[in-house]
RNA sequence: CGGGGUGUAGCGCAGUCUGGCUAGCGUAUCUGCUUUGGGAGCAGGAGGUCGGAGGUUCGAAUCCUCUCACCCCGACCA
């Protein structure tokens, strides 16, 4: 209350525009970010949020770019029911313990007007419905029918769609009752045309986050423990957030031939023998949302990245000087255009004029904080030097720029593209300088464990520790600290922890047992 | 489900312990004037079943009982 207080009269310059800041109270930004930004809010119905339009209009651009990569490696959409008969969530028994205790079930049907006045339901279900969870099942038995010959594989099949998880706790985009997501299911004739999709898939996850959301991602497998119920492998890749927790972005699942078998999705391959199908699934959701701004935003707000951002530019029309109105919103109109004619990312350059009565400083930390890229003020000064006036949201707010028009509208591909790598090496750098190679249990232990107890300061990050292999270990360490193996990760060309273990020259062995490890595994406090 | 907390104007809150005039403040909103290239100023207006039900009392936002919702910490978890 007292930063109110200290906002307000005379002093012009305001501390930060999100109170408080991500370093005073790191949950409570989030959700301030969120609401500052109008991206969601939460509804009547328990634990359940309303998109609003400039948050979905992330998540179109989040679908464009990644059904566009769908469709080049050859998937098709389709949509399947809501509704699952809940025989059908018991075929595989993994999945049965896995999920049923969050789901909501459907038991009746219909209702009609009860003795108060109200409505009740009018009777009962036969066989209850379960509101998806995740399709696996009902998608499964559908396969089961399509597929008769090896003829038929692969089957490559992506929904786009909302689930129910009835969880506990809720946060906005994080974690909803009710998400949008899309989900991918294959079928496959062999083992190793299945896991080469699930790794495929994988990358394509890695591709947008890392180049379109402008997230720097470790990925890997998960150990036994966070393996989706009922997958033979689970892959996932894993941003870090600026409170340097891990988020689980995306998830892809090498199912072997438990579903298959749960469904009997089987096939007769060449010699005319029957066998059963090889399956994968994977998915992301509106987490990547919630992902988007831990990952950018700063105590003014959003910030997005312009490959995602519903729009690119906004123009600020300054026209309150009389007789001077008419030229300047000539001007922008025209200026609009020319850059709505410029293509970035594979799409027109998104222009928006805002012409709210609004007083200027008002209207601008309005866009400050809802992210978008670029803010342009135009005024009679602007219109008769035939230059534009503008801020980029990824440095500070009063750095603003002259630059001649025709310039600036030949060089947007390049100011955005600026701006989205700039956005990538940020939060990349941010990642790097909180991943560490700790070899010692009680380093390990330091390292996770916040120096005030009672209100704990953002501390921790990722640990690369070597790990016996353990399943006791995993819950020992997640029971001291809150910190489990977000995966086990992959050290390849593209990995950004690299250069990390290059010079590694410590002894493969287990810190919290002594035993010899097969190699370092990533752990993180996470969402 | 366990522990703690909060429900008063769109939002944020005071008032509750110690019952008492017409229930207040900030902000947002609306109107007017003055302003306007970094979050405006003055004036006026509108906006309330004090979460709900029952009880005590001459009188309840305030006390009692029940109930509902939400938040935080656990537990649970894409």
């Amino acid at each position: 209350m007292s930063k109110e207080k200290e906002k307000e009269k005379g002093s012009k310059a305001v501390a930060t525009a999100i109170s408080p800041t991500r370093t005073e109270d790191y949950p409570e930004w989030y959700q301030q970010v969120v609401k500052a930004a109008d991206l969601a809010e939460l509804s009547p119905a328990r634990g359940c949020m309303v998109i609003k339009p400039w948050g979905y209009g992330i998540w179109e651009n989040i679908q464009k770019i990644l059904d566009k990569r769908f469709k080049e490696t050859g998937h098709q959409n389709a949509y399947f029911p809501l509704f699952i008969p809940k025989s059908f969530l018991e075929k595989e028994a993994e999945h049965v313990e896995g999920f049923a205790k969050e789901c909501a079930v459907v038991t009746h049907h219909r209702l009609e007007k009860g003795p108060d006045g109200g409505l009740v339901p009018a009777g009962p279900l036969s066989e209850p419905y379960i509101v998806r969870p995740t399709s696996e099942t009902i998608i499964g038995a559908m396969f089961a029918k399509w597929i008769r010959s090896y003829r038929d594989l692969p089957l490559l099949i992506n929904q786009w769609a909302n689930v129910v998880r009835w969880e506990m706790r809720t946060r906005l985009f994080l974690r909803t009752t009710e998400f949008l997501w899309q989900e991918g299911h294959t079928v496959h004739a062999t083992a190793e045309d299945a896991r080469e999709e699930t790794l495929r898939m994988l990358d394509v996850y890695t591709d947008f986050c890392e180049g379109s959301l402008a997230i720097p991602i470790v990925r890997g497998e998960k150990t036994e423990s966070e393996r989706f119920p009922g997958a033979v492998n689970t892959y996932s890749i894993e941003p870090m957030m600026q409170d340097r927790k891990a988020l689980q972005g995306g998830t892809s699942h090498f199912l072997g031939q438990n579903f298959a078998k749960a469904s009997e999705i089987k096939y007769l391959d060449q010699a005319g023998a029957e066998q059963f199908a090889w399956t994968t699934s994977w998915g992301v959701s509106t987490r990547l949302i919630g992902a988007l701004v831990m990952s950018h935003a700063d105590d003014n707000g959003l910030i997005l990245p312009p490959r995602v951002a519903p729009t690119h530019i906004i123009i600020m029309p300054m026209v309150h000087k009389v007789g001077t109105e008419e030229k300047v919103m000539e001007y922008c109109n025209s200026l609009a255009n020319e850059l709505r004619a410029k293509i970035y990312a594979g799409r027109e350059v998104e222009v928006h004029i805002d012409r709210r009565d609004l007083r200027g400083g008002e209207k601008m930390w309005s866009w400050i904080k809802k992210g978008a890229p670029i803010c342009m003020e135009i005024g009679p000064r602007d219109v008769d030097a035939g230059a534009v006036f503008f801020y980029r949201r990824d440095q500070e707010p009063g750095k603003k720029a002259n630059m001649p028009r025709a310039e600036f509208v030949a060089k947007v591909g390049e100011i955005l593209e600026d701006i989205q790598g700039a956005l990538f090496r940020r939060a990349n750098n941010f990642m790097m300088e909180n991943t560490r190679l700790i070899d010692c249990k009680e380093e390990f232990y330091a390292f996770f464990t916040p120096k005030n107890a009672e209100k704990p300061e953002i501390h921790g990050g990722y640990a690369l520790t070597h790990w016996s292999g353990e399943s006791s270990v995993e819950a020992k360490i997640k029971e001291d600290l809150n910190v489990t193996i977000r995966c086990i990760p992959f050290v390849d060309e593209r990995s950004p922890i690299r250069a990390l273990l290059e010079g590694d020259r410590a002894p493969a062995v287990c810190p919290f047992t002594g035993k010899a490890s097969r190699g370092r595994v990533l752990f993180a406090k996470a969402y």
